[in-house]
DNA sequence: GCATGTGTTAGGTGCCGGAA
DNA sequence: TTCCGGCACCTAACACATGC
């Protein structure tokens, strides 16, 4: 049983206690629903399109709102646990959810349900290295440079930015989660990629973007970004880098990834910590190079990723361009 | 048989969260 | 605030495979 069925398996016995409902869940392979439910009650039917995640973020929501469009019934997030703070969030949004602890919220008019205050019944899983900070950057590598499953360990860890014991605990992780799989002469193929992208994206947000984060600033510089002294170790990420390689996004948010945050770059553009700086600097984990890397871009992988965590509508626009036009091509050579 | 390349793993280190 | 234990990650050594 995979992750989502385990999910599915566990809401199906909580929603038994809501009295008066009768649920349906019917599992569906589309690319934007993972299950249609069904509620009953009395002679009225309500079908919803299921998205089933295994845990909720912003990415999560990110993701979620992208493929709003798409639904052809009214949307409801089922996942394992929503703790209130998040809760309220989606509340505010209009979200439905459904959680294993039995929290919900579904409004669908003359349908509310609205259950609050549950704490989660068991503890969480072990999580795999493979989301681990180490995990998510050789993953990154992996995505990002397609046909690099079967590098030898070093040359993988060195491109990745990672020490040498952990790829193959995270090789391990790929191989037990189906993400990596023996091809006969051909050795290893990285398949089901978009589950393992998807993953990726939310995964990064909580575990590896906290831990690379340097810090917000501004600039005293008027008209700063025009004068800034871009050296070869600085990439632009999200809304800047996607201004670059769509023209369609206006970016109020500047994210930097550089190699080594030096006091002579602070100094040279004038730019001093703030908390409600408008210029965020990151560290840039992976070493290697692509097409990208000459226009001073990320890899598209993390444009998107940065944008679909923003939450912002015209953001998550341009996450879809980008996916559309840089991503799918990639993930779909299985 | 030796050199080199590769994957595995034991032990050390540092970080983080919870308890006092 | 400090202490402590658990955990993730890293280093370095080891074993094995391969090619000359």
């Amino acid at each position: 049983m995979n992750n989502k069925s385990a999910i599915l398996t566990s809401i199906e016995s909580v929603v038994k206690l809501y009295k008066g409902l009768n649920f349906e869940f019917n599992e569906v392979s589309d690319s934007y629903a993972d299950a249609v439910m069904t509620i009953k009650c009395d002679n009225a039917v309500w079908n919803f399109d299921a998205g089933i995640k295994s845990t909720i973020n912003p990415s999560v929501i990110g993701q979620f709102l992208q493929k709003l469009p798409l639904y052809k019934n009214p949307p409801v997030l089922i996942t394992s646990y929503v703790n209130s703070k998040m809760a309220e969030e989606l509340r505010s949004r209009n979200i439905n959810f459904i959680d294993t602890a039995g929290n919900a919220f579904v409004y669908s008019p003359p349908l509310v349900i609205d259950i609050q205050g549950n704490k989660p019944i068991q503890k969480e899983q072990q999580v795999n290295r493979m989301y681990r900070s180490s995990g998510l950057k050789i993953i990154f590598t992996l995505l990002c440079n397609p046909g690099l499953e079967n590098v030898d360990y070093r040359t993988l860890s060195k491109m990745s930015n990672v020490a040498l014991g952990s790829v193959g605990w995270v090789m391990r992780d790929l191989k037990q989660n189906g993400y990596l799989k023996e091809s006969g002469k051909k050795g290893y193929r990285l398949v089901n990629k978009e589950d393992l992208l998807q993953q990726w994206v939310s995964n990064y947000h909580n575990q590896l973007r906290p831990k690379i984060t340097l810090g917000r600033y501004s600039s005293i510089k008027e008209n700063w970004i025009n004068s800034l002294e871009i050296n070869e170790t600085m990439l632009w990420g999200s809304e800047y880098a996607a201004k670059i390689i769509t023209n369609y996004l206006r970016p109020e948010q500047y994210t930097m990834y550089i190699h080594e945050l030096k006091t002579e770059f602070l100094i040279k553009n004038r730019l001093h910590k703030s908390p409600d700086g408008n210029i965020e600097i990151l560290n840039k984990f992976w070493t290697f190079d692509n097409e990208w890397t000459n226009q001073h871009v990320v890899p598209p992988l993390l444009i998107y990723a940065d944008l679909i965590i923003s939450k912002l509508d015209r953001n998550i626009e341009t996450a879809k361009m980008i996916y559309d036009k840089e991503l799918i091509g990639v993930i779909k050579q299985d």
